[in-house]
DNA sequence: GAAATTTGTCTCAATAATGTGACATTTTCT
DNA sequence: AGAAAATGTCACATTATTGAGACAAATTTC
């Protein structure tokens, strides 16, 4: 049995990722829960969205680092990671938002991003990567690991606008990430 | 000399596409302008959103116009697209935005968008070049176009963030572009 | 089935954002 | 310089959103 407290934060990462300014009356709603309940869960705005924040930081890494770990080969370990964010789905699209927003004016909230270890894990693939020159050695490292978050955003929104198809979805991005970093598997 | 209603709304399109619900306050201060003469150019917000959509929608289609225009080469066409919009930076990335949200919501915008005679010459020349199978054939026209927007905002977003130099830019995103699609040149 | 817990309804106060009028000040144009 | 236009300042009404109390209704637990 789904928890109230998860239906309003699902329900609050639904809504915000779209629309940063959705009232609480609009996440009580999608939740199915009166607005009175919703603020007995949450102080306030700002609680309720900090609380999405590390509910869904813990889901994406834990679901990122079992990925990691699913495989030995390097290549595999980045592909298993990029599925595990697409199947996050709404989760991941949240935690990229908030993290882009910080970029320009929370330093905090990047720090605690930077040092994560699902990132650190990321980058240490992509370095053994580069390093055995398995791939296009023009472009950085910085570059390719925003465009790794760009194609799974693009990948869950091509999903849900109804663009390709369910099953072609994970498959189109790992294509395109591959190509667009000029991977030699 | 810029005129006031353009400041408001280079302001408006800056604010609004990282934060949709930054004050009218804060667009007019990000313009240099008194929130009392922001309200003597714009009736309320959502006039001044309409405005701004319109003038971005305006501005893109006629720099992407022009650099679809300025090559025989389709591939070329492409290439050019692409840059223009990077060039566009956060005029680009607030169209997109607005697009984004209204797929889910308001179907009169995304119709409006559909037809934009922009986007039928981006597809055409896309079909040319996959009839021709110079580009892979596994992917679907609309992920290839999701794939375009969301690369373009990637430029976008990593030099304002510092992540990639102002030089690199435009130059990863179309080796990137290329690869992702199997482009052969 | 009774007690305890959770949730809903209704209400109201506090707050923040918005929109506008009146008038002063500044800028622009000639 | 002086008129005309644009902008700023301040004040105020309106509105939407938020947050919480009081109690009823529903649900869970034992």
């Amino acid at each position: 049995m789904i928890s109230t407290r998860t239906k309003i934060i699902a329900a609050a990462v639904r809504c915000l990722r779209n629309n940063q300014s959705d009232t609480l009356e609009k996440i009580a709603e999608e939740a199915g829960v009166s607005r009175r309940t919703l603020h007995r869960y949450f102080e306030n705005r700002e609680d309720l969205i900090e609380s999405c924040k590390n509910e869904m930081l813990v889901s994406c890494n834990k679901a990122m680092t079992t990925a990691y770990a699913s495989d030995k080969d390097p290549i595999k370990k980045i592909r298993n990671m990029l599925f595990a964010a697409i199947e996050q789905g709404a989760n991941y699209s949240f935690v990229k938002r908030i993290y882009e927003r910080s970029n320009f004016s929370d330093l905090d909230r990047k720090k605690e991003f930077e040092s994560d270890n699902v990132k650190s894990k990321w980058l240490k693939t992509i370095n053994e990567l580069q390093k055995a020159k398995r791939l296009n050695t023009e472009l950085t490292t910085p570059w390719i690991f925003n465009l790794f978050g760009s194609i799974i955003e693009t990948a869950i929104y091509a999903v849900e606008s109804g663009d390709v198809a369910k099953n072609d979805n994970k498959n189109f991005a790992w294509i395109s990430f591959k190509g667009a970093i000029g991977l030699k598997e």
